[in-house]
DNA sequence: AACATAAATTAGCCTTGTCTAAAATATATA
DNA sequence: TATATATTTTAGACAAGGCTAATTTATGTT
């Protein structure tokens, strides 16, 4: 059994090493804003229950252990997402911090049921892909908005690193997942897009945003 | 903002003076699973912030404040147990353990939005009431005893038309007010009821008896 | 009244998880 | 290569919340 800040440092793990990146002591420290001592004691101790490796002053990595663990927080914080925003009523930037409290109740038949009554939905609000029961994960071909060329239609998949303001001003541009839209136009000197929807008015993202929007190819 | 640990105390506070008894410290500890000496330091502290009246060496009572905090715990377990039963399917014997778990995250909006989805319930699958979100509860489920069904576990709730024999006899057979039973078996011939108790002796009482009491649902 | 017993409290210790400050290590630069 | 800097780890302190053991208070009995 796992304590919650075990579990909380777990899934920061976790999460720094999904892009391919490394693990850090002090990026830990900062996901979970505590300090870089405190991440040090803890790393220990999930070394020694076996969930990672941690090669003093080298970097984290998973056990097979730990990463069933983590994918097993990850799928309950993003299937309560998933209830919150579909059940609920829940605005999808107002999801996190309440999933970040209920992904600790520790239930399998609580998971798996809310998981069938949701009917193993496989992304969640934000267009991430909720692990099922094995920790299996769907993929699918996705990039960056800011590398499409014009002319490309384009279906919103996820928001790569989702912050409340950013989730806001994309609200107020009214773009959300599993929006179809076509690349109509790119500023040379700003890297600026602007996209056109089938219908409605055109929206412009500065070069930023459109980083953070992950797109998967959508059909004309 | 209270712990788990103070929330844990405010509700088993509140739970026994539910039934209108007094809280001691040993009852506190038992019900909690800890020692007196640890519940005494608790209440220390609950007192502190306002939350209840200790005085060392009598008994505990709820300010208004702790009222008020104790019942929007019971409100989001009970909340939760009708979703758990209602909408996952949970079997009424499997929900308080998560419930238990459920109850401490703390979202207004979430609890609200439950209530809300769950069509504003005002009883639990144990028959209990839901407080509303102003701290109100509705007046009980309560019926005749004599109207109980073989089977049924009910709490004794008030006596209809108090009379002195009546009184003395239901005390003579050592039944009183927040008794729980189970109805056991019901004469053809007769009317009268035979109850069971947790432990002791089972007691008849004859149709006209059981007519005169109150009854609401009790969960076993 | 005096004493025995039960319950509550206090005192002191332990574990968990955090912090700060100091020491150790790795990395970049002159 | 030598050294400056950033990062990590270690050491020691502290608060929360539990425990045991000893003390205090209330209550019941002779």
């Amino acid at each position: 059994m796992l304590t919650r800040s075990e579990e909380d440092h777990l899934k920061a793990v976790h999460a720094l090493l999904q892009d391919g990146a490394s693990a850090f002591t002090k990026d830990i420290a900062e996901r979970l804003g505590t300090k870089a001592s405190s991440v040090t004691v803890m790393l220990k101790k999930l070394t020694d229950k076996g969930l990672l490796k941690h090669e003093p002053y080298y970097g984290v990595k998973l056990t097979g252990k730990g990463q069933t663990a983590a994918l097993r927080l990850v799928r309950k914080h993003r299937l309560w997402e998933t209830f919150l925003v579909e059940r609920l009523g829940f605005g999808w930037d107002e999801v996190h911090e309440v999933a970040e409290q209920l992904e600790h109740v520790s239930s399998d038949k609580l998971t798996d049921s809310l998981d069938e009554y949701l009917g193993h939905p496989r992304f969640d609000p934000h267009g991430d892909p909720i692990p099922d029961r094995n920790g299996k994960v769907q993929s699918r071909n996705i990039k960056p908005l800011a590398g499409c060329l014009v002319g490309e239609r384009v279906r919103i998949a996820a928001v790569k690193d989702p912050s409340d303001p950013l989730l806001q001003l994309l609200d107020e541009k009214g773009i959300g997942i599993g929006m179809v839209f076509e690349v109509h136009a790119r500023q040379a000197f700003d890297g600026s897009l602007e996209l056109r929807r089938k219908q409605g008015p055109p929206s412009t993202l500065s070069a930023l945003v459109a980083a953070q929007l992950l797109v998967e190819p959508a059909r004309p």
